[in-house]
DNA sequence: TCTGGGGTCCTAGGACCC
DNA sequence: TCTGGGGTCCTAGGACCC
């Protein structure tokens, strides 16, 4: 068992705009930003004068005029994706993707078979390039949070090890910034204390990390500091949440209009959902005001769904409940998500299961035995175990 | 600096259960 | 009649990530 760096980080550079630059050779070397009213992904050059991904479009411009402004093309990230994520898959079975353009790969198994976690990584980044015409940055260390960090480090289009003897060496002297779940409400807090790096961090206590930060946001912060993460690579995570949202304009905005909005988005996330073979519980209606606070109404159903007519019927029924506060404040932006994703989508027709039945018949004889709850019924224990769908109910 | 669209995870209180 | 503690689920908000 190898106890050395062995976790891979990889990350495609400027995903959207490398794909851009890509496909189109008279953006190559050109700054490129993908988006319109906002830069979904901006190119390296169009980075170096100051465009940030999630910036207004109007202020992209002003920092850079020259650059060019291209629509997304998300078929195109989708099958680029696709093909990268088939060579992670290639290189080791242990891959856990964290978005459409990143992934953590486990190598630690396979110095017999592949080489050193950097060989790998190297051949990694080749087959990238050669198979798919992307620059992809890869970073390599012991735990997945370093791996992280170090491919930040690296990046554009480079390659980073941090062996396991250099760990705190490389982490302390970076901005605080550089950590994997340090935001900027998280850094100006620590700001104000005058920490800016990793290392301050670390000489820090738990107790006044915590009381700083919060006991969960405090705890996490301090064992990143010290380098401690003990996640290991997960394969096939599913997503748990689904949704869709839209920004409308400054208004005001009719209720017919915005149920009208509503009721596009539904059917977007629905049809999604089937198409993927996942239903869901938890319809979550999402509120952005002019003010830009924002507020998000949920109700969960009794059982999973992808039908478009429930989930859309839950949704305008949190919508006409919120009304008044959206005349009164003034809607910007609407949206839906569905949660509690089903775990098991297939779920074949179930005429009669005879070990359900024993299970359910022996839970409920216990409890009665114990409380004698003459009131608790099959049914208050079906509706307890949403998984748990029952075809017929005795008496 | 006037801010899109897709997600994850965490916290905290209340209801409810055992 | 009052009391205790642990656990899960639901709802709402918030920070963060790409």
């Amino acid at each position: 068992m190898s106890t050395g760096a062995r976790i891979l980080h990889a990350d495609l550079d400027a995903f959207y705009a490398s794909v851009e630059q890509r496909d189109d050779p008279r953006l190559r070397g050109r700054p490129v930003i993908v988006g319109g009213g906002v830069v979904l992904a901006a190119s390296y050059e169009a980075k170096a004068y100051g465009v940030q991904s999630a910036m207004g479009g109007r202020q992209a411009r002003r920092l850079c005029p020259g650059a060019v402004v291209v629509p997304p093309r998300m078929a195109a990230y989708t099958a680029a994706s696709r093909a990268v994520f088939a060579i992670f898959r290639d290189t080791t079975p242990w891959v856990e993707g964290l978005s459409i353009d990143e992934a953590f790969l486990d190598v630690g198994g396979l110095r017999r078979l592949s080489g050193s976690p950097v060989q790998i990584a190297t051949r990694l980044r080749r087959a990238v390039r050669e198979q798919v015409g992307l620059p992809i940055t890869v970073g390599v260390a012991r735990t997945k949070f370093l791996a992280k960090v170090a491919s930040g480090v690296a990046k554009p289009d480079g390659l980073l090890e941090v062996p396991p003897d250099g760990e705190l060496a490389f982490l302390h002297p970076l901005p605080v910034e550089r950590l994997w779940g340090v935001g900027p409400v998280t850094a100006a807090k620590l700001r104000a204390r005058g920490i800016r790096t990793v290392g301050q961090v670390a000489r820090l206590d738990v107790p006044a990390l915590e009381s700083l930060l919060g006991v969960g946001a405090g705890g996490h912060l301090h064992a990143l500091a010290h380098n401690r993460d003990p996640r290991p690579v997960q394969v096939g995570r599913r997503r748990s949440s689904m949704g869709a949202q839209h920004a409308l304009g400054a208004g005001p905005h009719s209720p017919a209009d915005v149920d009208a909005t509503l009721s596009g988005l539904v059917d977007r996330v629905a049809r999604r959902m089937r198409a993927a073979g996942r239903a869901g519980r938890t319809v979550t209606l999402r509120l952005r005001f002019a003010d830009y606070t924002s507020a998000t109404r949920s109700r969960t159903l009794r059982r999973a769904t992808d039908r478009t007519t429930p989930l859309l019927n839950t949704a305008r029924s949190l919508l006409r409940a919120a009304q008044p506060e959206l005349t009164r404040r003034g809607v910007t932006l609407i949206g839906v998500a569905v949660g509690n994703l089903d775990d098991a989508p297939v779920q074949p027709e179930l005429p009669f299961d005879a070990d359900r039945d024993v299970e359910l018949d022996t839970a409920v004889d216990a409890v009665r035995d114990r409380f004698g709850a003459a009131a608790l019924t099959r049914a208050t224990l079906l509706g307890r175990r949403p998984g748990l769908e029952m075809p017929r109910l005795p008496d």
